[in-house]
DNA sequence: GCTCCGATTATCT
DNA sequence: GATAATCGGAGCG
């Protein structure tokens, strides 16, 4: 399959080339498939918006590893948030998947995702992603080559004019760095709030 | 559409 | 002990 050739010479490339281009690739894990609509790229220890910033932990191991896995962690009590894991060995760069369309399977999603009052919102959300899913822990460290998840990139790449970028969201450090990703007036992009309440935005995606 | 706020617990200091 | 790469509901427009 010269398709995932491909997808492991672009998770292996930089964090900030593979993040745009994992738009509108395809996530599926057993009969739930997500197209992705944005990312979020973290990149390496240097990012103090990063896992990664504070050095290797047991949460964070997987970012350290080889590219192509999965970093999935849990957060605020009660959400998981999934990462395929860029860069070369050691790198510990990251794309974290924010948002999707579910494109199959959608009465799984829904039945996972009782609160989403549309389809579009099945997956807007890096937490709601997960839910409709069904990815946690379990699925840390999970080769994308070799997993019961895969991703399916797109034979071509998203024309660069579909594709906006802005701070990143929900993080302390660092979110200014404009490394979030997203594909121009999709629906099921997210549009939550930054994490300071009185900061500087702009990082609303278009509607 | 928007803003505010509480939930809930693994993880790290 | 404090924090967190979030979400859903309430209240407002």
């Amino acid at each position: 399959m010269p398709g995932s050739a491909e997808l492991v010479e672009v998770l292996a490339g930089p964090v900030l080339d593979a993040a745009p281009r994992l738009l509108g690739a395809v996530l599926r894990y057993a009969d739930v498939a997500v197209r992705l609509t944005e990312v979020e790229a973290y990149d390496g220890p240097g990012d103090p918006g990063s896992h990664a910033a504070r050095g290797r932990t047991p949460r964070n191991a997987v970012m350290f590893g080889p590219p192509g896995r999965l970093y999935v962690y849990f957060t605020y009590g009660m959400h998981h948030c999934v990462n395929v894991v860029c860069g070369p060995e050691g790198t510990a760069s990251a794309v974290l998947f924010r948002a999707g369309e579910v494109v199959d399977g959608h009465e799984s999603a829904r039945a996972r995702r009782p609160a989403a009052r549309r389809d579009r919102d099945l997956a807007r959300g890096p937490g709601r992603l997960c839910q409709a899913l069904a990815l946690d822990r379990g699925q840390d460290g999970t080769d994308l080559a070799d997993g019961p998840v895969t991703l399916t990139l797109l034979a071509e790449p998203v024309d660069t004019q579909a594709i906006s970028r802005g701070p990143r969201v929900g993080l302390r450090h660092a979110a200014q760095r404009p490394w979030r990703f997203w594909l121009t007036g999709d629906a099921s992009v997210s549009s939550y709030r930054p994490a300071s309440r009185s900061g500087v935005d702009g990082s609303r995606a278009p509607r």
